[in-house]
DNA sequence: GATAGTATTAATATA
DNA sequence: TAATACTATC
C-alpha cells in the first residue's frame, strides 16, 4: 500500500509509534499522545507530508493549528524543507491567527468595520479602566483585572451578555458591565483576543453557507500543543471539522500547565468521546534525556492521579545523577550555579546549552547579578516585549488614529502624551460631551475649541497623509509630528535614551516590513483595494506577534527563564533553581483545587528540559519582597527517587563566621569525588531534612559535635531555626 | 496641569 | 525589592 513514497527518507527513521501515528486513517480523527521528547513535532510534520504525498489532501484541505508564533514558524520550515509543494495554500498559524484571517475575510458577516483593530491585553485592562470610570464604580469595589477575568472567561465559554443572567447583585453588576463593554468595542471598532475566538465561532455557526464552504474545503485539520486548548478553541474546533474533517491531534496530558488561562486538560478525554476515537496513540519513546533524568521525571508525574497514561522510556544510558543542592540562602545559591556554569563552561560547554529555570520571574533577579559579577554572559527571557513597549504602543496609538481617529482608547492614550496641555479636566470634559452626544471622543474633542486644535490638527494631517505616503513614510511622520522623539530625547535618564532607540526600531521594522510576509497568516485579498492595507497589517501584525523573534540571539549565553516559557525547549544542562515549598509548588497554587497536581505537572515539564544533566537547588532563606523568609525544600524534591540523585553539600561553616561568600563547594569531576565526605553529626548531616513532631519538617543548616550527641541548627521554615539536641529532640530522617 | 513624594501590593503567560 | 497608583504641592 505504501510502496511508492516519492520520498520514502521522511518515513524511514520513524520508530513503530511514530509510523503508526504519521500512517493512521486518513479518514478518521486521532489523538496523539505525545510525551516530552518523543518527537511530536515531527510526526506533526511528516503527517502532513504523508497525507500530501499519498494524495488524501491537496494543500488547501490542510489546516495546521498551533499556540505559539513560534510553533507555527517552526512547522512551516520544516515543511517547506520536507516537501516540494508550495505551501501557500495551506492554512498554517495560530488559533488566533487564523480567526483573524477568518474575520478579515468576511468582515461583513462577522459584523465588524473593515479596519477594525486587535487589542492586546493592556489595551484591554485601559478600555475597562476606562468604562469602570464612566460607569462611576470605584476600582476598589471592582478591580479592573476582575472584571477583564470575568469578561475574558465569558467569552472563552461562548457567553455574550445577553444570554447571561445572575441572582446575585454582584454577578448582575459584572453582566452589565460586559455588556457595556461589548458596546463600546463595537463602536470603535476593536477586538480583544477572546473576541477573535469567538466571533469567527459566531460568523461560522451562524452562516451555513460559509460553514459549508469551510467544511469540503479543510478536510483535515491538525491540531499541537492539544492540551493546552480552551473550551472554546474546542468548540471552533469541532465546528469546523463538523463536516466530517479528520482532525490530528497532538498534545501531553502531562505537560498542561496552562489551566490559569483557561487550558482545559479534559479536552483530550472529551476528544476522545466527540470524535470516535477509540484509542489514543502513544508516543514513550524519549530520545532527549538520559536515564536518571528519564526515572526522576516518571517518578515525580507518578504522584498525579487522572492521568491519560502515559510511562517515558529510553535507550539511552542512565548518565549523570541529578544534583541536588541545599544553600544557606538565595545568594549562596545563585553563587554555587554560577560556579558550577563556570566549571561546565572550563568543561567546554556551550553557555547556550545551559539553562537556568525558575518558578516565578521575580527569582531571576539574585541570579542575574550573581551571573553578572561573575561575567557570565546570559539572557533573560519574558521580560517586555517590543511591541509592548511604551513608547512603540505611543507610536502605534497615532498609527491607530491615522486609519481610524474614532478608536477611544488609541484617543485617550496619547492625547496628553507627549504632554500638550490637555488635563484630565479636559479629557472629561470631551468625555462628557461624548456621552451626551453619543460619538466617539475625537468627534467631541473637535468641538472644544482651541484647547484640542493642534491634537486635531495633528491627527488631521496624519489621517492625509494615509493612502498618499508609504509605511515607513507615515510612521516617520508620526514620530515627528507627535513630538515624540523630541519629548524622549529631552529626557535626561539614561533609560529614556533606550526610547528613542526602540522608536527608531520601530521605524526600522516599518521599513523592513513587507505586506507579502505576514499573508500567509492575515492578509485577505478583499482589503487589496485599501488604501490603510500596509498600515491595518502592520498594526495587526503588531498585536500578534509581540515582537519576540527580534531578540538577538546571537552570541553564546546562559538561557534563563521561567520554568513556564521553557516549556517546549530542551538543554543539555539544566539549572532548576528556588526548589522551596511555597515557591515551587507556589503557595498560592495549593488553595485551589487541583493547583498541586498542575504544579507537579510544570516540575515534570522542568525535568524533562534536560538532556545531560540536570541540578536542583533550594535556598534555606530567600529575600521576598523586601524581606527576609525561611523554606524548607519542596515537596517535588522529596519525590525525585533517591538512587537517581547526587547530594551536593555546602561544608559545614567555621564557627564564627557571618561570611557565606568563602562557602566552598565540592569541587566535583564529571565523576563523584568521595574524598570529601559530608561530616556526620550522631548520624545527621548538613544540608538533610528531618521531621520533628512540634515543628513539621526542617532542614540542617548547622551543628555541633557533642560526643555522644550533637547540637543541630534547623530551619524549620515559618517555626523559624531552632537549635535541638540529639540527645533530647526527636528527629525522624525523611 | 505637571511633578515629586508616599502608599500599596505582589504567579505562571500566549495571542 | 520594585512597579504602580494615588496624593500633595508648586
Amino acid at each position: 500500500m505504501f510502496f511508492q513514497d516519492s520520498n520514502p527518507d521522511l518515513f524511514r527513521n520513524l520508530n513503530t509509534q511514530q509510523r503508526q501515528a504519521v500512517e493512521c486513517n486518513p479518514q478518521t480523527s486521532a489523538l496523539i499522545l505525545a510525551g516530552a521528547g518523543s518527537g511530536k513535532t515531527r510526526v506533526l510534520t511528516t503527517r502532513i507530508a504523508w497525507l500530501l504525498q499519498h494524495a488524501h489532501a491537496g494543500v488547501h484541505n490542510i489546516m495546521a493549528v498551533t499556540f505559539t508564533n513560534k510553533a507555527a514558524k517552526e512547522m512551516q520550515t520544516r515543511l517547506s524543507a520536507m516537501l516540494p509543494h508550495n505551501l501557500r495554500a495551506m492554512w498554517l498559524g495560530t488559533f488566533h491567527g487564523i480567526c483573524h484571517r477568518l474575520l478579515r475575510l468576511h468582515y461583513r458577516d462577522a459584523n465588524l468595520p473593515q479596519t477594525f483593530q486587535i487589542l492586546d491585553s493592556s489595551d484591554q485592562t485601559a478600555i475597562i479602566k476606562r468604562l469602570l470610570k464612566q460607569m462611576d464604580i470605584d476600582e476598589k469595589v471592582l478591580a479592573p483585572r476582575v472584571l477583564q477575568g470575568f469578561i475574558n472567561a465569558q467569552k472563552e465559554a461562548g457567553l455574550r451578555s445577553g444570554s447571561l443572567d445572575a441572582p446575585d447583585p454582584y454577578t448582575q453588576r459584572l453582566i452589565r458591565c460586559y455588556a457595556e463593554y461589548e458596546q463600546l468595542c463595537q463602536r470603535e471598532g476593536v477586538v480583544d483576543f477572546a473576541e477573535l475566538l469567538l466571533r469567527s465561532y459566531e460568523l461560522l455557526n451562524a452562516n451555513a453557507t460559509l460553514l459549508a464552504h469551510y467544511h469540503s474545503r479543510f478536510t483535515h485539520i491538525l491540531v499541537d500543543e492539544f492540551q493546552d486548548t480552551n473550551n472554546l478553541q474546542y468548540a471552533w474546533l469541532k465546528l469546523l471539522a463538523g463536516g466530517g474533517a479528520a482532525v490530528f491531534a497532538v498534545g501531553d496530558d502531562d505537560q498542561s500547565i496552562y489551566r490559569f488561562r483557561g487550558a482545559n486538560v479534559g479536552n483530550m478525554a472529551q476528544f476522545l468521546r466527540d470524535f470516535g476515537v477509540s484509542e489514543p496513540i502513544k508516543l514513550e519513546q524519549n530520545y532527549r534525556s538520559v536515564g536518571n533524568i528519564l526515572t526522576a521525571a516518571n517518578a515525580v508525574i507518578q504522584n498525579n492521579s487522572d492521568r491519560l497514561g502515559k510511562n517515558l522510556r529510553t535507550d539511552a544510558p542512565d548518565g549523570d545523577k541529578i544534583r541536588v543542592f541545599s544553600a544557606f540562602n538565595d545568594l549562596v545559591e545563585a553563587e554555587f550555579i554560577v560556579s558550577e556554569i563556570k566549571m561546565l563552561q572550563r568543561e567546554g560547554h556551550d553557555l547556550n546549552q545551559i539553562a537556568l529555570l525558575y518558578r516565578s520571574n521575580a527569582q531571576s533577579r539574585v541570579l542575574e547579578q550573581a551571573l553578572f559579577q561573575a561575567a557570565v554572559p546570559y539572557k533573560i527571557y519574558g521580560g517586555l516585549r517590543f511591541y509592548e513597549r511604551q513608547e512603540v504602543k505611543h507610536a502605534l496609538a497615532y498609527l491607530r488614529l491615522a486609519i481610524n481617529p474614532d478608536d477611544d482608547n488609541a484617543l485617550l492614550r496619547v492625547i496628553n502624551f507627549p504632554p500638550r496641555g490637555i488635563g484630565t479636566r479636559t479629557i472629561e470634559n470631551i468625555q462628557a460631551a461624548a456621552q451626551t452626544s453619543g460619538t466617539t471622543l475625537f468627534q467631541a474633542a473637535c468641538t472644544m475649541g482651541k484647547k484640542t486644535a493642534p491634537f486635531i490638527d495633528l491627527i488631521e494631517q496624519l489621517r492625509g497623509q494615509v493612502g498618499v505616503v508609504s509605511l515607513p513614510e507615515l510612521v516617520q511622520s508620526v514620530l515627528d509630528l507627535s513630538g515624540l522623539i523630541t519629548h524622549y530625547q529631552n529626557q535626561k535618564q539614561i533609560a529614556e535614551q533606550e526610547r528613542v532607540e526602540n522608536l527608531h526600531e520601530l521605524l526600522n521594522a516599518a521599513t523592513y516590513f513587507r505586506v507579502e510576509d505576514v499573508q500567509l497568516d492575515t492578509l485577505p485579498e478583499n482589503l487589496a483595494d485599501h488604501a490603510a492595507l500596509p498600515i491595518i497589517a502592520f498594526l495587526s501584525n503588531a498585536a500578534l506577534e509581540s515582537g519576540e523573534n527580534q531578540a538577538g540571539k546571537g552570541d553564546s549565553a546562559v538561557q534563563m527563564m521561567t520554568v513556564h516559557a521553557a516549556k517546549g525547549l530542551e538543554f543539555d544542562v539544566v539549572f532548576l533553581s528556588g526548589m522551596e515549598e511555597g515557591r515551587f509548588p507556589s503557595e498560592l497554587s495549593l488553595n485551589e483545587a487541583g493547583g498541586l497536581a498542575e504544579e507537579r505537572r510544570l516540575m515534570y515539564v522542568a525535568i524533562t528540559r534536560a538532556r545531560q544533566r540536570l541540578y536542583v537547588s533550594m535556598a534555606q532563606q530567600r529575600m521576598l519582597h523586601g524581606v527576609s523568609q525561611f523554606g524548607v525544600p519542596s515537596r517535588f524534591v522529596d519525590e525525585l527517587p533517591e538512587n537517581v540523585l547526587q547530594h551536593l553539600s555546602p561544608k559545614p561553616k567555621s564557627k564564627n563566621s557571618q561570611e557565606n561568600s568563602h562557602l566552598k563547594f565540592h569541587q566535583h569531576a564529571p565523576a563523584v569525588s568521595n574524598q570529601e565526605l559530608p561530616r556526620d553529626f550522631d548520624g545527621f548531616l548538613i544540608g538533610e531534612n528531618v521531621r520533628h513532631g512540634k515543628f513539621g519538617v526542617g532542614v540542617i543548616i548547622d551543628a555541633v559535635d557533642g560526643g555522644s550527641s550533637a547540637k543541630l541548627t534547623i530551619n524549620f521554615g515559618v517555626d523559624g531555626i531552632k537549635v535541638l539536641d540529639t540527645a533530647f529532640a526527636k528527629l525522624a530522617k525523611l
